[in-house]
DNA sequence: TATGAATGAGGTTTCATTCAT
DNA sequence: AATGAATGAAACCTCATTCAT
């Protein structure tokens, strides 16, 4: 006899349901406010069970920490090592970066909504990845300064803060049920990026 | 014998004393990993005088929301409101909104971190507001748009999340002790905007 | 309407009501296996009660082992540094060491089981003070042999560490309610200790 | 590829190894202390393979109270079985049992301290094979003292009691790093305990 | 003979809040 | 206007043990 499953996803293993169950109630009500009771109850295992693969709850926000890192690390470094003249470069790397965002919302909202909650190490940790992937898009920004493409009486650190803070954000607003497609919001908000930096 | 009193100024009444006290941590550690116990003890009263004032825990929480909306709302509307042509009243929004929420920070930090604590009420309440605020801005645009001092390819609601997106994250990055202060950062930000709207 | 009370002797308040039934249940049961729960029910209070008095459960061991230490040293000092020639001296330290002992059988049974579950940095304070009385207790003995009133072909410390053996094990056997009371027991062991020690 | 194994000595069998393992976790950090996980970690073996030897977690500290009854019996035995006279008999048994206990430190360490774990059943088992032992040694004072041998104003019984007390708290000051061996304290505890038995 | 995922009961602790004073 | 002892619910976590393989 098997137990009746909210969220049984057929064989979906027992870390990956958690992780899954936690993410969503995560970014839907809030880590400290999420039990993990309810998370077991909705992934259908018991205490014991989660505890069997995650050292404590905290355990469970780091990994979706470390699964964002990747996920969008990845991704980036593609979209800014391919060919192409550097307007185009980067218009790809903003566009992406919000069609990446845009299909992982719920790690991007725990992500800023949850920050200080990680342990210090963590947090340490995470916030040098994070400086990594910002620094790899100033580097992009500076390569068309200097050659004179991008207008360059702006600093291209507060230009890289300026958009990420806009793609950040998009956990607040957007709605997967609206009108405007993850891609479409790219377009556009590569578009004002790129038009905000002629000379 | 009275007690010592971290952040005593002299005469500050007991109310605001443990306003401004729970703000600061509320920025610094988060709400939910913040005591009331570690309010009263900073603010240097005790649990029974706080509640005397405050219903609540999460009635310091609303207070905090609530002085953020009154006062980011009164500047805004007096710079809107100004005389002169769209874009400039625009850019001195725009401009004046980042200087605001520098000036304010750890009201920032707390409003976009914390708005899933509040009572659903309350909740409601502050996203109405903060809709007024929004939809003044985009009035703004929509009006230059219709004038063609602005380009008509980008939703204007969309331009407003971008923007302001950008400005509410500057609680994860902006520096007081950095180089650049929070007007020169306004400028900057609004020249951005401005730029990326060029026809 | 007042609770009704297991253990409750009129007005005892509830820190020393805590205490007196956590020395019972520990000595009793033993610390591990005695849970809050067991205390706070014995005691007529409430967990939350308990936890405004102690800021844990091995607070209240460690509360244990300050009484004990306190209460031990200063009947001791008081009958060491009484007059009188070096052997009545001993022997009335002896005696005593053994009455107060008895009178607070639960209080030694835990000490010596318990010891290994205190923070380390009590444990370290807790050998200190215990050295402190051990060493009191040498140079009596030392004394005697300086002046050739004890034999000397038996280092003192060693003879200490026999004697208290003897002394802390009592826990083990000693039954308040058979036929020799601690005084009697503690005359027959100074007899011995100090026959031990003739020339 | 094998796991690295604490104190893995070649083909020491499995149970063994358990045990060995267990008896000093617990004399190092006590039992109700000590996880089963902990145990089986260093014994460089899985739970699994823990309970197909032993039944439970207190099976092993049955085994181990077991184990120390019949290597202090036997010795005793041998000792107090012995020709020549009672003064000489007692003088080593004494000093058998002090060397006995220092080499199995760890053992007796254990005794005093968690005999209030076990299981009640065990606990009387336990404590009828040491009173048969306590009983042993009682018998040859009173032999002593039917022959004039000893002095008679003293309850052998107390001076069972008295003796073993100091032996049985070796575990608290004895250090095998120490100027004097086990034989050595063996000898003094001896001469301590014939010479407190002159007439 | 051995694995290790999973259980489930129970443990300690935290904390917003109340209330007699 | 203020105290602080006390509540009680709920939180996170541990761990000996079981069982299908």
């Amino acid at each position: 006899m098997t137990r009746a499953r909210t969220g049984d996803t057929g064989d979906e293993p027992v870390p990956q349901r958690l992780l899954r169950v936690a993410t969503r109630l995560f970014a839907e009500r809030g880590f400290e406010v999420t039990s993990v009771q309810q998370i077991v109850d909705e992934a259908g295992v018991t205490k014991g069970a989660m505890y069997h693969y995650f050292g404590s709850k905290d355990d469970l926000l780091s990994e979706i920490y470390g699964r964002v890192l990747r996920v969008q690390m990845a991704r980036m470094e593609e979209a800014a090592n391919s060919t192409g003249p550097v307007w185009q470069r980067l218009h790809s790397v903003a566009a992406d970066v919000v069609a990446t965002t845009v299909a992982n919302l719920d790690d991007t909202v725990i992500f800023f909504r949850s920050m200080h909650l990680l342990h210090p190490d963590k947090q340490t940790e995470v916030r040098a990845e994070r400086r990594r992937y910002h620094e790899r898009v100033r580097e992009l920004i500076a390569e068309g300064q200097r050659t004179g493409v991008f207008r360059d009486d702006k600093p291209a650190d507060l230009v890289v803060d300026y958009f990420f803070g806009a793609v950040h954000h998009l956990g607040t607003w957007f709605n997967n049920e609206g009108e405007l497609s993850g891609e479409r919001v790219g377009e556009h908000f590569a578009d004002l990026l790129l038009d905000s930096l002629r000379p």
